[in-house]
DNA sequence: CATGAATGAGTTTTCATTCAT
DNA sequence: GATGAATGAAAACTCATTCAT
């Protein structure tokens, strides 16, 4: 097998390995095992497991950017700029898609811990989702929310803006806004019309 | 001190270590040397590290649940829903604003890596901010996308809705939208009316 | 055992392996096996191999030092000179016979090679040795040299000597001497009259 | 280049590399680094690191007899013995004075250990050196030795020449001496006579 | 309850050597 | 002879957990 290839292949088995089980679960023997390669191998591709993985989050990026900047070729004067975000959207979920071990990894999920402990993660999460869901449910019985909604797409996606919006704020050593009150009305200004039936 | 207090105490200095290093990098010796107690003692007050950490992350989700929870009270038909979102999102922010570590913990940003690759993966991120930022500037300059946008955290609240969305769909196992052009659109008409001008 | 005598105990037991078969040859587990304990043990006293090493170096350089220097109690200004060098000269002795392995550990003999490679640059010591004591056997069979010398241990001392002194002057970076002619003459001045009868 | 050449040149760069960063600490990738070689060409002149090793000390141990017994072809019973004494120690230094790799490898300094323990053992062969040198030096002060010696040099001389003497008598295997009294007297005997003022 | 010395399974990484090309 | 990718035995060190005091 050319040297190419075999780094290839080495990264292709351990991203499926990091998806699975996460970068600490994940030990150079499995790599090896499953690359069928011996244990000095690895290291003449890699320097170490970090670099492994650096490479690899390297590499998908590289991917998706350029899966996603493929409209770049349109004409963009031409198209609607709803239709573009659409595309952009769709571009996106085609990316993940087709490599779901890579959004696995991205999304963290694989990342930090232990079955056991995702788990407990996870329950967490969907009683979050679940509150939300169960909101939206209220806000369409009462008529304020749109009917066509799909409740648990929404959950996932206000779960998901706010969180990250939340970390940005608070938990990345940033200043926080000093107006919380302002934050929110910013935030549910975005979010808001998508949600709710116009007044 | 008390049993209970002494708890207590353990869990806090737990979260702030978790919260600033991750699962893996904190070790039960980081936790008792800030928490000054002897080795032993931490294991009769939690079954092993593991333990530790569920007890951390239930002890928060139970305060979240409440914290975001205190509008039940409210008289909901009296009060506009839009209102009531708002109001909700701005709990959220509070809660994490009050608690910065919670927010790093369960945002998972603590949860994985060393700093090393942390800072590789902050990089990636960074690096699809700007580029969803950029798009949204643009938006502005050609009048498609709503002037008084705070580039930034659309930037964020679009990136964290797509990011988990992908996730939800791909990454956990559950069965796939066969039709992502129409998850597209049902993304995209969530998404677009708070972000693009009124046609 | 109580942790001082036990870490007395290791050092001990590390002692007689370095000075057995050098450094990169005796392994962590070596000493474990030898001391009785485990693995972890090791680490709860020394923070790795090389401190444990150092450790023990300094352990007996101390006690050379307080050996060698009891004299310094005595009255200098009523003692011959000559019989204080001697005297120290046997200090010294005895140090080194009292713990055989420190004078191996010292004197590098166990420090750096194994087995196989040491016996090599034995034979080639050995080779040194003989010319520098058949030198001296013509000198005494011609009148020249002292005829009561030990051989032997005439040898050891002018190569000893001189290997240092060639070592101190070239082999650790200092300005070498530019006269090598004068050098050899202080060098001679200094080592001849014990060898020599006198003219 | 011809494989006599090519050998040659192996030899000379990994005698600059053993000198300088010592045997264990050498390897096998540096010597064909720095001889623009490839990995298995080494294999092909040299059976393996220690054979290379063994060559070298050989080659060098040969030059060494044949620098130092030049002499051999003088007409013995023509010169004096001192000159003649002092024109072996001439020829040592010139032979290491010519090559100060070859020093630092057969006095050992390159052998064995890493830069750090190294360090810690130079200190304390500095100390000693500094402690005889003091002894001196007041030896000088109270006129009992002469006033004319090279503090430095005499310090190596002395502590070379007793440190391999102990090494020969209890570092060896050997029978030690059983009159450790007697041995310091015969010692002094032979290095006294340079150093004090005649009495 | 509290203590902290002891434990040892588990993991990464190194590096001399081989051998097919 | 030369090459360099592949090998895998070997070694140091980690760290959650236990248990006798």
């Amino acid at each position: 097998m050319d040297p190419k290839e075999r780094r290839e292949m080495i990264l292709d088995k351990a991203k499926k390995l990091f998806a699975e089980k996460g970068y600490h679960q994940t030990q150079i023997s499995d790599i090896i095992r499953e690359a069928g390669i011996a244990r000095g191998t690895i290291y003449q591709y890699f320097k170490n497991k970090d670099d492994l993985f650096v490479r690899l989050l390297e590499k998908y990026y590289e991917k998706w950017e350029s899966t996603v900047s493929l409209e770049r070729d349109m004409n963009l004067a031409a198209v609607d700029p709803v239709d573009y975000f659409r595309l952009r959207i769709h571009r996106t979920l085609e990316f993940f898609a087709g490599d779901p071990d890579i959004s696995r990894i991205y999304l963290r999920m694989g990342l930090g811990l232990h079955q056991e402990l995702e788990a407990v993660i996870k329950k967490f999460e969907e009683r979050i989702m679940d509150m939300i869901a169960a909101d939206l449910s209220l806000g369409i019985r009462n008529g304020h929310v749109r009917p066509d909604l799909d409740l648990a797409l929404a959950a996932n996606l206000l779960a998901g803006a706010l969180l990250r919006t939340a970390y940005y704020y608070f938990g990345t050593g940033r200043e926080p806004p000093r107006d919380l009150e302002e934050a929110s009305r910013k935030i549910s200004a975005i979010l808001s019309p998508g949600i709710f039936n116009p007044a």
